[in-house]
DNA sequence: GATACAATCTACAGCGACTGTAGAAGCAAG
DNA sequence: CTTGCTTCTACAGTCGCTGTAGATTGTATC
């Protein structure tokens, strides 16, 4: 049996994550000591780790709660586990392929910038343009970079 | 002189968009009618391309605050401006190889899949184990594939 | 002129997946 | 007994918007 502290440490999720997860009723609610903190269990502990492994693949938190109710009915087959994963893939795939071409646009950027004054910039002129404007080639991007 | 619905689809971004950029400062607040409605010259409107475009590239609001304050000290030199794409040029890559090992890592799991019941599923088993886990590897990620 | 419908206005809540804060209470060691 | 850590609840903030409600204004048609 483990406090909250503990299991934040023994699976590397924050201790206010966990309280997240049970707020949105991803985890449930755990037993209580006399004074009201919470006290956890193994069972609580693997699936916090499940849950965990399964952020850090990007798997987002409803398809954690399709994939961790799936995982109680053990007898069923696993196609629909399978096509949850494969759904992600090609989110992942898409993502990847969207940023490239974002990577192609920022590099030829900045190749045509030889200095000098911002006036005359290539990257501002490129920023300015709108003849050779990528927006109309793919779907606006989400590129945010930030770790969770 | 234009109105925002006007301005909204010469520029192609919402009515409500643009508000908000103005709310945040990163437009000015333009003239009124007498009604009180938004008037819009060909300054904003350019300004706003602008906008529209480094967005669709990826750069984050305070990049773009930065930039258009560049802007308009057209005398200085652009290594500032440099700066600003290559340091986002930078993010980009470290996102797509993050997203890269996601991917491997989801075809991984998916190859090892032979299908039967859930029970024994090998993707299944991937997220709950805790040994070959990705997740000590490289840092956390915001997977998220909405576009804006 | 009346009426319908579109565009615009303000102000605020919601998205996802947390993170951070404030203020109170509990707990263990010195 | 005091110090300092953990935990508690409840709520605000992050980012870049998007959506909603309810009011007003503008324009086209009858």
């Amino acid at each position: 049996m483990k406090s909250i502290g503990a299991l934040s440490k023994a699976t590397n999720v924050k201790v206010t994550t966990i309280r997240y997860y049970e707020s949105i009723g991803l985890l449930a609610e755990p037993e209580r000591t006399e004074s009201g903190r919470r006290v956890y269990g193994a069972e609580t502990f693997e699936r916090l780790r499940f849950i965990r492994h399964a952020r850090d693949l990007g798997f987002d938190i409803d398809a954690i709660r399709e994939l961790t109710e799936l995982q109680s009915s053990e007898e069923q087959d696993c196609s629909h586990v399978d096509q949850i994963a494969r759904r992600h893939l090609t989110d992942v795939r898409n993502r990847i392929g969207q940023l490239r071409s974002l990577e192609n646009e920022l590099e030829r950027m900045l190749d045509q910038c030889r200095g000098g004054k911002i006036e005359q910039c290539a990257i501002m002129e490129s920023l300015a343009d709108h003849e050779h404007c990528i927006s109309d080639q793919h779907e606006k991007l989400d590129i945010r970079v930030q770790p969770r």
